[in-house]
DNA sequence: CGTCATAATATGACCAGTCGTCTCATCTTG
DNA sequence: CAAGATGAGACGACTGGTCATATTATGACG
């Protein structure tokens, strides 16, 4: 096997990993399931991770990048101000939601429950994806503050926080009430009204 | 062993069970632990439950419920208005939080995102277990608009959604930072700040 | 340009251990 | 004596991880 496929190969591994990640977590995922569902040998996978929990670590890292160039390309819309691009986008990730059943939730916070205190490696690599899409979510709360959508007296990065930790616990509660109900809730409470001022 | 033993054991199971899937989660808890460190034959386990899953939409319930006396019990405080109970519950749940080194989160959040979408039984459980949670904080929130302390815009209810809904998300990234900060924020912003209107 | 020794990588059988579930002969108790 | 509890262990399937072997890529040399 050429090395140009080798590495089509670790982006299958990554993306079946965060397929199967999210629909049974950490420990209900086996790395014979992710290797069989991929098609290559199970003594291959160790030629690309370390371990288990090093291939779940750069999963969450190859899971959160599209969510934020997603954001981002809401943000880089001429015809929106920044306070409707992030309107827009939350509006897009609830109609996915609602297309996939309301399965799933967020990879993010359903690993940080599972594995979140005894993984240190995910753990950290969980706070780095975090991170990086709490800076660009301030990216577009500062710039919606300087547009006169939102309040100015409080921190974007603050509010940014807000907005990823509220925007969790309303993932959670939509996978049992099995309703967008706590979605929209949560756009109509921060983006449509707290943060408005 | 009698029955009276007998229920003894069962509330063992049901108490070590609270605490090894907070710990390690559904599938990365093994039946054989979970007897072993209670000092019940694995063989034994079946007269109580029928399943594992069983068992953890069992242990699910026996979770919330100290919770729920624990909020009741503030509420009742004849010293405190509903708003500075709840504040005072919550405060409550930080320090312990605290002290347990920002370990564990809640049950039924890391539940929820391990297997609330692939175990039904365990889904109602918590989705159970919620909503009593949820009722008796609403039961708070709506004496507290009753007194003064809250807005009474916002349907009671709404509100205690809210407050659960945050919570969740607050405690998950509690567990990456390792820090109370997000409590705090969490308690600051909606009891201290929007609540109060 | 073809050859070939060597280095790099891929492979899958295999390891020891654990999983959840279930059985059943034996024991305890009302 | 009947009914339920016990506890040792069987069950097949699966776990994350290893390693000797097989395959492929490489580059110096003729």
């Amino acid at each position: 096997m050429s090395r140009r496929d080798a590495k089509e190969l670790k982006e299958k591994l990554l993306d079946r990993g965060v397929a199967l990640l999210m629909e049974q977590g950490y420990h209900g995922t086996g790395l014979q399931e992710l290797v069989q569902s991929v098609g290559v040998p199970k003594g291959s996978f160790y030629n690309y991770f370390e371990s288990k929990e090093a291939f779940s670590a750069e999963v969450v890292a190859h899971y959160i990048e599209p969510f934020i160039k997603r954001l981002d390309a809401q943000l880089q819309r001429k015809d929106l101000g920044a306070a409707a691009a992030l309107r827009a986008y939350f509006d897009e990730l609830i109609e996915e939601t609602e297309r996939l059943d309301f399965r799933g939730g967020c990879l993010l916070g359903n690993l940080i429950g599972e594995i979140g205190d005894t993984s240190d490696l995910c753990q950290t690599s969980l706070r780095e994806a975090v991170h990086r899409y709490r800076d660009k979510l301030r990216e577009g709360i500062a710039r919606a503050q300087r547009e006169g959508g939102f309040r100015m007296d409080m921190d974007a990065k603050e509010m940014a926080d807000l907005l990823v930790n509220f925007w969790q616990g309303a993932l959670l509660r939509m996978k049992i009430e099995r309703s967008v109900r706590p979605l929209t809730q949560f756009c109509d409470m921060l983006l449509n009204g707290y943060f408005k001022g």
